[in-house]
DNA sequence: GCGAGGGATGAATACGTATACAATGAATAC
DNA sequence: GTATTCATTGTATACGTATTCATCCCTCGC
């Protein structure tokens, strides 16, 4: 049989009507049991799966939840990735990823309307993107993973940036450097804000101020810590602490270190956030900021659940608590 | 509106059939220019959208490819999906991944005769899962990417292992090791093994014959090529190079090694396999096999869409080559 | 013995689209 | 002027399922 069987056929097999094979299918209680032991015997014995497109253009629900992300080949974005897939699985949801880097933005919003998903989850906000308006404007059940939206009115959890990287500058401030580098990223969007605004605030408080010429914008490669780091510490005095706001760049300034002889942490310490699983590796080791990955995916996906569920509710911003990891990118000791 | 408007709503309202609606959509040449015109513009003030699953459901095509994946965290596996995705979106087709990592298999197997997708990308062969069988005995046009499974009557695109692993290992040999670590994989599967088997054939042919003390077996994390390592190099007499079947691995070895004060390349070669973007970070600088993702990825959804057009054409596997890319993690000049 | 009630099932319909078929009108050919 | 073609449009139906409504039969109470 090349077409695969559909709920009339067993029907027939069954000798009963297709709305009893469904009524079977739906473990509808108003059906003998006898019947639905019958029933199920021939819907196994024929290796029968319900058309899930059939099934969804009735109820109204697909199963699957849309991920937008972007850049999954970097190391945080994959956990999110991971994470979000093994939430999902485990609730039973089918995910539709979709790499708005690729895409247009035009073709995205055609992606929206098109009732594909029963919600979308986006991880990639930016202030410059219409792309969250639309989602939510569009009706279907959205959260923000990761990334806040100031303003919009829509669900969202996100690590408190702010907090975190206000730890890691005092942190830095107690430990006794004053001669400080930021890397920080060129594009905007409220967590690298906030994961700079924090930082500064802290060593404002610690009576410190940042030099102008230590702080460096830059993208979000690996390279542009690396030519970071370059610029930061070939200079005859360097700082003697360095703190970016991705782990992907403090990756970059270690290698950018290394590459120019310069010792992490003897002659420089360095700071990321994420807490990435590389940065625990050795050749890294790295203190990090960490994102609360499992809670922030399980929170959204809940909230995102209960939305489905019940469309009106009111919206919620979830924050949770960036913890800071100290590594062997920053000596135990006071800085001396 | 709550309700999304539909294309019977919009024949409405510019005053024709739904029928003639649909026309407009499909291109149908079937329609008078004036009526076509008139119909565009009363969709586009309404940002109508056609309902992706009614359409599928009509068609049978639902324009989107499901991914079989696992351990998207890894580097090469978040780089194969960046590629799927980036080529997918290029051609307007859409994505849901499957990490079947989380997945119990008996839900996969649901998910295949869902009839969710118009094909499936399989990345993570291994010989133990029927998962595979079951996906083209479901009829839906399957291809296998980057890892090949043999005797299954499938298109499948793999890298030539055998012969990236064969060079891997001349290049060792015709450097001067003789006392050579090999670092593979426990799980079996097509892939690893003949990254295993083209190395071992390499040195055979160099004259050389590998320790069985020099081979260990683990698991896919970065962690266990740190413990490999610690067991190789805290010898009396270690190994002058170590050949491993991943990337990551390599860099679990270089930690290790890192760990102990052996220094790379003066103390130890190390080889990896991959060549993910991470290798050419300082770090590693890892000489490592290239695995041409762009490719395989390219060659594969091709495959897929030719197989979508024409279930019945011949299955074909295609092996593309694997080039030895040398970085500082091995020495210019020979072995002393 | 008969009506009421309830449990189980089948028939019919709807979700939103694409498409085969029928119908209409205009244009052309004789 | 009639027959024929062609272009355009509308009507009706199908995709596979879930669900409402109607039907049937059995049981119970009197």
């Amino acid at each position: 049989m090349t077409r695969p069987p559909t709920s009339r056929d067993l029907a027939r097999l069954a000798g009963v009507s297709q709305a009893t094979v469904s009524r079977v299918l739906t473990n509808n209680p108003k059906v003998n049991a006898e019947t639905r032991a019958r029933v199920l015997q021939v819907l196994k014995d024929a290796n029968y799966t319900p058309n899930a497109l059939a099934r969804a253009m009735k109820t109204g629900r697909t199963d699957t939840v849309g991920v937008f992300m972007t850049r999954v080949t970097s190391p945080f974005h994959a956990e999110l990735l991971d994470e979000i897939g093994r939430v999902l699985s485990a609730l039973g949801l089918h995910m539709i990823l979709w790499n708005i880097e690729h895409d247009p933005e035009e073709s995205v919003g055609k992606v929206i309307q098109q009732r594909l998903v029963d919600g979308f989850l986006l991880t990639s906000a930016t202030y410059d993107s219409s792309l969250h308006t639309m989602a939510v404007e569009s009706g279907t059940p959205t959260v923000l993973l990761h990334r806040g939206i100031d303003g919009l009115d829509c669900d969202q959890v996100v690590g408190d940036n702010y907090q975190g990287a206000y730890d890691a500058g005092r942190y830095l401030a107690e430990a006794g450097h004053t001669d400080i580098g930021l890397v920080t990223l060129t594009h905007t969007g409220n967590t690298s804000r906030d994961r700079d605004l924090g930082f500064r605030a802290a060593l404002a408080d610690a009576g410190l101020k940042i030099k102008p010429a230590n702080v460096i914008s830059v993208g979000v490669p690996h390279a542009d810590g690396h030519a970071a780091a370059q610029k930061l510490l070939s200079r005859k005095k360097p700082p003697t602490a360095i703190y970016t706001v991705t782990d992907l760049l403090a990756f970059g300034i270690l290698d950018g270190a290394r590459a120019l002889g310069v010792r992490v942490p003897e002659d420089v310490w360095v700071i990321g956030f994420d807490n990435t699983s590389l940065a625990a590796w050795e050749s890294f080791d790295l203190t990090s900021v960490e994102q609360p990955v499992h809670a922030i995916v399980e929170t959204g996906i809940d909230l995102l659940r209960r939305r489905i569920e019940d469309p009106d509710r009111p919206t919620e911003v979830v924050t949770l608590p960036c913890p800071l990891i100290i590594r062997g990118s920053t000596a135990n000791t006071p800085w001396s």
